[in-house]
RNA sequence: GGCGGCGUAGCUCAGUUGGCAGAGCACUCGGCUCAUAAUCGAGGAGUCGUCGGUUCGAGUCCGACCGCCGCUACCA
């Protein structure tokens, strides 16, 4: 069986879930789904990331402990994503046992290997950046991404001798010329590498708020490369071996481009020094612009998932994200333009088409849904948008694998004009035509499962099927002929009321 | 300053190795009335950022410029 390790970066707690964090995690989980329906076996795991000076002086702020104030932060994450229906099987938070374990062993394998050493490090210094300035990067004598002071630091603390690895890293992007998606992200990368690596600072002693450093207890890791960590955690790493060597490396790592540096350069580069393989694969996505900037706290443009799901439903949400959203470019997102996908593709198109077909069934079949025919007009095209939506999947493009199943429903639409069963008398022609339109709508509903995890489910209820649509199987399940007929079909309301501002 | 990306229809975006400009939405006209003012068909629409070059032929290749963005650096 085949295996499937999909990760979300893990969150900092000290934010609040907005879209764009969801716009990583549901993509994560349309991937987690289709592999499901794959019948591959899949780890999808998302979590959050607790550590660190911010973290401890918003805990101090509010009079918690800093693990008590990570609690409630965390929780909202794993609301969001309830809400959300992600699938997630692990949830990893980087306070837990299991995470110190695999940081330790980790980080000390790196030691063991001579990988790091002692120094000073000193500098100006941004809490929420939690890292260090030069004077020049400095705007107005402000952290350039924070607007606000920073502190002049010194600190003993331990290096890791990333600039040993620029070469191995090289050798390992060529070697691997597909684990860095798309391929200008890559190159970036490899620009960063080839503009040349320093060493950099990987503990903190001012700070307690972490996990130890094993071989000198009075340090606590930085806490990027804690987080990092994470992936290894899940997978077992220092504490089950057996489960380590299921899972790694065949991971593949969804990040924004924001967080390119550490996972395409320092988190392979810190895995080669452990001694154990990169990741298999990173897909790097761009941002959702709001009015053509980028959301942030600062622009005050920050979209809350729950607040599009209470006009659009779950499975709205989530189909805009991954029909509309291209993974890789800098997207657009709009309220108008949401609103007009949904009601052409949900509305109009897929859940009209239900509506119009659970009727004329019930007018001239009884309310009993005939079989397609195997040599249905629309058979080809049905196998040509199977393997379009696998193909799609598989490049990490949600939104041409969504785009492919369209097709199909179009096409089902204007069949049905051609033949107007609604005009004919019943009969074996009627039948038919009937029949087909069924099966498009079982096959679409199986496609667009990783999307619209509710209403895919509704429609195989709707038309008579009891088979569970997530125990459905590709590719068999997306080949035509699958609906038997016979089944009564129900006539309900909208699957997808118009959107109406 | 260096490296890289982007600029295509009103909107959001596709355009593989250069070969008659595409999709969805929106809009216009027509059909249909089973259906959620839905659906089907037809249609208009773009100096492919600007200027120049290579070529029989350039959205695509080359150069310059304008605008937006990313990464990186501060060295004479």
């Amino acid at each position: 069986m085949a295996r499937f390790y999909v990760t979300t970066p893990i969150y900092y707690v000290n934010d609040a879930p907005h879209i764009g964090h969801a716009y990583t995690t549901v993509t994560a989980d349309g991937l987690a789904r289709w592999h499901r329906l794959l019948g591959d076996e899949v780890l999808f795991v998302t979590g959050t990331d607790e550590h660190g000076l911010k973290m401890k002086r918003a805990a101090q702020a509010n009079g918690l402990s800093p693990k008590e104030q990570a609690d409630v932060y965390s929780a909202r994450y794993e609301e969001a994503w309830a809400l959300l229906d992600i699938s997630n099987d692990d949830y990893i938070r980087t306070t837990e046992p299991r995470h110190h374990k695999a940081v330790r062993a980790l980080m000390q394998a790196v030691y063991d290997n001579g990988w790091i050493y002692p120094g000073t490090y000193s500098g100006l210094y941004c809490v929420d950046c939690e890292g260090y300035y030069t004077e020049t990067d400095l705007i107005d004598g402000l952290c350039p991404v924070h607007r606000r002071p920073v502190e002049f630091m010194t600190e003993e603390n331990y290096f890791f001798r990333l600039s040993a690895f620029a070469d191995r890293l090289v050798e390992w992007y060529s070697d691997q010329p597909g684990a860095v998606t798309p391929e200008s992200r890559r190159n970036e990368a490899l620009g960063i590498i080839k503009g040349g690596l320093q060493d950099i600072s990987v503990t903190r002693s001012t700070l307690d708020w972490g996990v130890p450093v094993p071989w000198d207890e009075d340090h606590v890791f930085y806490v990027w490369y804690d987080a990092l960590i994470n992936y290894a955690t899940v997978a077992g790493y220092g504490t089950d071996d057996g489960r380590f060597k299921k899972w790694w490396p065949a991971v593949h790592h969804l990040i924004g481009k924001d967080i390119l540096r550490f996972h395409c350069v320092y988190w392979p580069a810190l895995c080669m020094a452990a001694g154990i393989e990169p990741p298999r694969r990173v897909s790097v996505h761009g941002y959702l612009l709001v009015r053509g900037e980028k959301m942030s706290k600062t622009a005050f443009n920050q979209i809350a998932p729950a607040d599009l799901v209470a006009d659009f439903g779950v499975d709205g949400y989530r189909y805009h994200f991954l029909r509309d959203q291209s993974f890789g470019p800098d997207g657009e997102f709009s309220y108008e333009g949401m609103a007009a996908r949904y009601n052409a593709d949900l509305a109009n198109n897929l859940g009209n088409l239900l509506a119009r077909v659970s009727a004329v069934v019930a007018q001239k079949c009884g309310g009993i849904g005939p079989a397609p025919r195997p040599e249905s007009p629309l058979a080809p095209l049905a196998s040509d948008v199977y393997d379009a939506a696998a193909a799609a999947w598989e490049k990490v493009a949600p939104s041409d694998a969504l785009e492919a199943a369209w097709r199909l429903v179009r096409a089902a639409n204007a069949a049905l004009e051609e033949a107007e069963p609604w005009r004919a008398p019943p009969g074996p022609e009627v039948d038919a035509v009937l029949g087909d339109a069924l099966e498009v709508l079982r096959i679409v509903a199986v496609l667009a499962s990783p999307a619209l995890t509710r209403a895919s489910a509704e429609i195989w209820r709707r038309i008579g099927l009891t088979q569970p649509i997530a125990e459905a199987r590709l590719p068999d399940a997306g080949r035509w002929g699958g609906y038997p007929g016979g089944l009564a079909v129900e006539r309900g309301g909208p699957l997808f009321p118009r959107h109406r501002d």
